[in-house]
DNA sequence: TACTGATGATCAGCATACTGACTATATTGT
DNA sequence: ACAATATAGTCAGTATGCTGATCATCAGTA
């Protein structure tokens, strides 16, 4: 393993770098400018509306830093409204507005082939494999990050 | 696969974070300050000292741009030298220092380290086939990234 | 009630990636 | 030889992630 190509860590970078030009590539196509982090952003909060930052940053395994300025962009696109919550006014309520709900629908079947692009270099049995090992795996080092998934309650 | 928990691409990102944090932590541990992008940096070019920069980038899958401050931080760190290219003016030639061949090698076993621990969350079965997968998989979607990987002639 | 610690959010600073544009130099074709 | 094209590298601008620090607020306890 003294070649870097054949290190898993190395490996997953570049697969992760492909991943994010598959699903910019495909945005592109219908004409919007979001990231797959802000559109898992916008998924989340489309299940839980009134979620903080905080929770939503557990829920998709961001770290709490980098969620403020996701937000950010999310609101000045207009696809978010942010607001100090009533109960606890350390805390910013996220909802989505008519315009990020429409968009998120627009964006789901262009996400889900985006995902089956990403496993295009296996077959079928292959994909359930490694989708299966990928999810492990995940599992597996989630503690090591400084952003590791929580799983809701 | 309303779950964006559940996406290929999303595990990627996470996985990819998790593997990032870990070799951060076991590179620190040596008092070291050495990013993964700068680790392979340094192995492409002990292994083919003199290489230029785009022909770095190509080897490992990195983007032309994205190398040109990896190569600048490294230089500052004094682990390579870079110098106009005696055939080529418009190149830039590069090559390891002694602290940067000693510094490799003195890296190189915790790396190893690294790279199983990121594998850790699967059985020594899995983790052969999930390492396969994951190649043939990167292999299908390279020429979707902008930096895919160029194998050496 | 007042103190202490925990928590939500932000900020500054840095490194990886991307896009698109630009400069300087090589190469190719006529 | 000269024009067109290609290539190596850089720069500006933006987004994701990280570390570590700070501020405001909340919750538990003496």
């Amino acid at each position: 393993m003294t070649d870097v190509n054949t290190m898993p860590g190395h490996l997953i970078r570049r697969y992760h770098q492909a991943s994010v030009a598959i699903f910019h590539a495909r945005v592109a196509e219908l004409g919007f400018d979001l990231t797959p982090v802000q559109y898992a952003a916008l998924a989340k909060i489309e299940a839980q509306p009134g979620i903080d930052q905080v929770t939503l940053a557990g829920l998709i395994a961001y770290d709490r830093t980098t969620i403020g300025g996701v937000v950010d962009r999310l609101v000045q696109k207009q696809y978010l409204v942010r607001e100090v919550s009533a109960t606890d006014r350390r805390a910013r309520v996220l909802k989505l507005t008519e315009l990020g709900v429409t968009t998120l629908h627009r964006l789901a079947p262009v996400v889900e082939e985006a995902q089956l692009q990403v496993l295009s270099g296996l077959d079928e049995r292959e994909q359930a494999e490694f989708v299966r090992l990928l999810q492990k795996a995940t599992a597996g080092v989630n503690q090591m990050s400084r952003a590791p998934l929580k799983e809701a309650e």
